[in-house]
DNA sequence: TGTACATCAGTGAACGCGCGTTCACTGATGTAC
DNA sequence: TGTACATCAGTGAACGCGCGTTCACTGATGTAC
């Protein structure tokens, strides 16, 4: 394991044990137990790294996409749509680094092929299931892929922010996710 | 306007013209023209300030939901899914704070207030809608609008953040919200 | 009407903090001859 | 086998920055008598 590697690891395992604010190259030095200037060997910057960080969560995250169980398209489809939101609950802080654009350098091609991936296994597994849905007839599943991704994300993120909901109601994110299946796959 | 409105709208127009980066309180008593420790005349610190920019916002989120026009409640419903999206689109630094834990104090109870409020006007038009729709029936309408906002929500976010999906497809915000409110209201 | 006091928004210097980053240097390892 | 050199990860002191917050103070305004 190269000492990149072995930065970017410690950094998700900081990210996930101390949440987004210990980030810093001088956390993440500590944590690896060099000194504070030694990352900069490896890295540009804090953006460099923390965007390697930020590829390895949707590396993670198309790793589990892999692993789906065998099934139906439909049954592959919710078993994903699962996946996605049960990652954001596991990993809260890698999740909230994924997208956080003042973080990371959006355009560094590692992460854009990273995300794009894991939009694309999606939207195929969508693609494959469009036999019977109640949708619009014709409508591209890759849209399909894209609106119901952001369902997805959307009740991870409002979840994780305090709540899906108000003070008076407080549903849980698996009744909403059973919803939002319902919603779109019937 | 006592001079702690005058500080909250100060830091909301810093806000929309500089990002959140650029809302300290530093930066807001510049903004406000008065030196850099006035603010903690009238709040009890950074946190407490920017809950109350946060809290301005809901407020502002709701007076457009106040603002919907007449029509049938699958149309009111349709509008205000249009409104969330527009509105985050049109202030997206103002959507970041308001969902963004680390910089307010997210048990502050006017902002605890207009958030509720917010998700009840929604939830209320939904219940109101609920007669035909597509949905498994007897699903709490509360739970339906939980889930609809997610998916706005998510729709925001994501495309706030660089795409609604990965490079090789990029679909705009309004598509992908006709998928969303084709698969909820059908 | 005048005096004494209280209130309070705002001032500006200062403190301490952690941060990213720079830089000259060390020391180990590998390589050419 | 031995010498000279190059490479490179890591060191640790230092720099400069902006931040939130503290604090003694000013000056205007309102109030009690």
């Amino acid at each position: 394991m190269s000492a990149r590697q072995r930065l970017i690891s410690t950094a998700a395992d900081l990210l996930t044990g101390s949440g987004v604010e210990a980030v810093t190259l001088r956390g993440i030095a500590k944590a690896a137990g060099v000194s504070h200037g030694a990352p900069l060997r490896h890295f540009s910057g804090r953006a460099e790294l923390l965007s390697a960080v930020a590829t390895l969560g949707f590396t993670q995250l198309l790793e589990r996409g892999a692993q789906l169980p065998d099934g139906t398209p439909r049954e592959r489809v919710t078993a994903a749509c699962h996946a996605y939101v049960d990652f954001a609950m596991k990993n809260p802080a890698m999740f909230e680094l994924m997208f956080r654009r003042d973080l990371i350098d959006p355009d560094e091609p590692g992460l854009v092929a990273a995300s794009s991936a894991v939009f694309d296994t999606f939207a195929e597994l969508v693609r494959l299931d469009r036999a019977n849905d109640r949708l619009r007839p014709g409508t591209d599943p890759r849209l399909v892929a894209a609106s119901l991704w952001a369902a997805l994300h959307g009740l991870a993120q409002l979840w994780l922010w305090g709540g899906l909901a108000g003070a008076s109601f407080a549903p849980s994110p698996e009744s909403a996710l059973a919803v939002t299946l319902d919603a779109y796959l019937g």
